[in-house]
DNA sequence: TATTCATGTGAACAAGTATTCACATGATCG
DNA sequence: CGATCATGTGAATACTTGTTCACATGAATA
């Protein structure tokens, strides 16, 4: 998604209707807001690693498991986690490769090389550019 | 992406280990609560497209001055966005690639596989459980 | 069957937050 | 200078949301 539908230089109401409705930024939205809570993100950061159970992540995480089961029923529901129960276990795991991506991406953004595998850090980090 | 810096079937301990300490995930979480809100994804996905003023940003994204300008600081204030002053106006832009990079992956990840957008699925609720 | 274990869930309180309104700041123009 | 324009900001309100507590569900075990 480059410059969009939007040439360069693109007037107002051009960006105006490049923009997705609503229902598509709420979407977008209500995913980045489930990442955007720290108990949730360590259990997302967790599950990078392999599958794991309601009460691993508990332990892994530092969050009750009560805690824990309230923020997978939303993961859940917004398909960023899928689970899958074996007898009385429900093991849980990233549900695609995107939310991997975007988990990735903000830890390479903040710097964070022990989680990444081979990953090359080779990141550009432009940092900023406000004075001209 | 393979799975992480832990070997295959890595035991709990080290996976807790393994978890950015807490300022890092408080870090990464803030910025993913800041694309969290409907508003400032608004914003920012219009931003996309090229540096706006925040009058521009206003109508395109359909908030307030005052909003707009709210959110804005708080953007610049955790590096999403930068501005540079004209005058007396004050464009901004995203702030690096890996701000835009977020936004790409997230629009894409919509557009193309409804994954959050619900193809045909209702998206409040999700079964996920038990698929084998 | 009774018990234990892992997980799920509802209610309620506490804490955080986005918006509005009124006004401040600082630059530009007449 | 005084007026106007774009933007920034503080306080207050209304709203959202994460956690805890107590309990429910459903599967395994004895």
């Amino acid at each position: 998604m480059e410059q969009s539908s939007a040439g360069p230089a693109a007037d107002l109401a051009t960006i105006r209707r490049s923009l997705p409705d609503q229902e598509e930024i709420v979407d977008v939205a209500d995913v980045f807001s489930l990442l955007g809570d720290p108990a949730r993100l360590r259990i997302l950061v967790a599950l990078t690693s392999r599958p794991l159970r309601v009460r691993d992540l508990a332990v892994v995480s530092g969050s009750s498991e009560s805690a824990v089961s309230h923020a997978l029923r939303l993961l859940r529901a917004h398909r960023v986690v899928s689970a899958q129960r074996i007898g009385r276990e429900a093991h849980y795991r990233l549900a695609d490769s995107h939310v991997r991506a975007l988990l990735e991406l903000a830890l390479d953004h903040v710097g964070h090389t022990g989680l990444l595998h081979g990953v090359g850090v080779a990141h550009d980090d432009a940092p900023a550019l406000g004075c001209r």
